[in-house]
DNA sequence: TTGACAAATGTAATAACATCACATATCGAA
DNA sequence: TTCGATATGTGATGTTATTACATTTGTCAA
């Protein structure tokens, strides 16, 4: 399966749970979200949620245990680039992008100290631009 | 207070436990550990850690729900850089390191998107050069 | 010294996040 | 059609973190 297709019924409900989120969501969140379609456990949603990651659809936010949908589906090839999020400590809203620079001196550092990298996690959390004014 | 100075009875436990690990523990790890010295409820650790991470003298690994003493009380200015992790998916090794390029990489995209930045987190996971010889 | 306030601690209960174990169903290829 | 892989349903359990409230301890000024 590619990465755009084809869902099955479950991953199609998550996925669009996000999708039309103004920001992340919990599984939790999602899975109350979803109770009106017959989702009565979190594996329901936490199984649907890790296919999705997989597909590279939506990212998980490791410093606020919640899920978004991917920002950038068809511009930025996850897998290659290292990924920031940004995120706002007041209203939610999530920006995502990708650094060349970042992902070098990343790679720099665990290629001079013989780390096999897997997976890497960089999140700005603060407050963002319409917040700060407002 | 200052940062290494007079830690409570709580917080010297906590602190002690964590200098004395070779890798990261969970609250509740902690918690176990210090049954013998009166410890009997979670709040106890989470209270102490609090503290400890306020005076720079420990980290939390989001990614593991996990934390850590820090490697370099002396020679890294908490608050300043940020830090970067690269945590052993294999060893629970963790070491710290701070990258000024990726740092300013990070306040450039902050300040040209007026995001005002609290906190950054920098994990990277991966398998350590000890585990990928052995 | 004592009264008052801030900081730290003790404890139980609860909330929030995530996985295990096992049964059943669905789909596609041999 | 039969087999294996994938997906689903469900309850129980495991793990991480916070709320609420009572008590104790330390500090400092009156
Ligand atoms: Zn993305
Ligand atoms: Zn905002
Ligand atoms: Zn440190
Ligand atoms: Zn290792």
């Amino acid at each position: 399966m590619t990465a755009t297709q084809e869902l099955t019924k479950n991953q199609s409900l998550v996925f669009n749970a996000l999708a039309r989120a103004d920001g992340p969501l919990s599984a939790y969140t999602i899975l109350d979200q979803l109770r009106n379609d017959g989702f009565r456990a979190p594996l329901q949603v936490y199984r649907a949620l890790d296919k999705l990651l997989d597909y590279g659809m939506i990212h998980r936010l490791e410093s606020i245990n919640a899920f978004v949908a991917c920002a950038h589906p068809h511009t930025h090839s996850h897998g290659h680039g290292m990924i920031a999020f940004a995120i706002c400590e007041k209203c939610g809203q999530v920006s995502e992008f990708s650094d060349d620079v970042i992902t070098g001196r990343v790679r720099e550092w665990t290629n001079g100290n013989g780390f096999k990298q897997s997976k890497t996690t960089i999140e700005i959390r603060g407050v963002c631009a319409n917040c700060s004014t407002a």
